[in-house]
DNA sequence: TTCTTATTTGGCAATATAACCAAATAGTAA
DNA sequence: TTACTATTTGGTTATATTGCCAAATAAGAA
């Protein structure tokens, strides 16, 4: 492994971690139908406002989102939209995992 | 969060996660090229065979990897070939992110 | 300036992850 | 059956992540 395939490695790992969190995709499946505020997206999800913010914060640090402030709100934005495509690519994956665990069972 | 929500972002998030380690990454990347073997990932890679051996597990379990006996050598491939699409997604990402980080040193 | 609302950050504890080493397992050759 | 090679698994340790709570910060209204 060279000093350039590491770094590109990480960096693309880095991403991809920052969507490997269950509150961080339904973010982004929400952010995707339409742009929302910290509060709003606290009430779906129902866990503290701190780890929505967090959450955000980790996204945004990906570069997968981006905020804009409205008064005293902060409005959030996808800024990746091949996200959910990808997603539908990974439901694939899932039927089949499903299946394997299916035939597993029989 | 409904629990349909919740069970849809937890199985997406476990696929993704799969994804967010610099050596996995590196696997996908090498095995989009051609199918390779533990051994000889192991030799690219520089680690320890059972940690190679461990995040092919990780990635199999995700479905992302099948593998295939021949021998005593086992065999992995690819089983979802649109992760290297949404990594050239990414790459737009991360161009972004540089960019970001460049304007704010300047 | 003070108060209110929204958001972010720090601290802490619990949980998860990842690396190496050694041992165990699996398949093939002798 | 034994020996060899390749791979997987268990144990351990160190590091990273995540949730909640409390505190701090930011923006606007009064």
């Amino acid at each position: 492994m060279t000093k350039e395939e590491e770094i590109r490695s990480r960096t693309r790992a880095a991403i991809l971690k920052a969507l490997g969190h269950p509150t961080r995709m339904f973010i982004i499946e929400k952010l995707h139908e339409k742009p929302h505020c910290v509060c709003e997206l606290t009430e779906m999800i129902g866990a503290d406002t701190s780890t929505v913010s967090k959450h955000l914060s980790v996204l945004k640090n990906a570069g997968l989102v981006v905020d804009s402030k409205e008064g005293t709100m902060v409005r959030y934005s996808l800024a990746c939209t091949c996200i959910m495509e990808f997603i539908g690519c990974i439901e694939n994956v899932i039927r089949n995992n499903l299946q394997r665990q299916l035939d597993y069972f029989t």
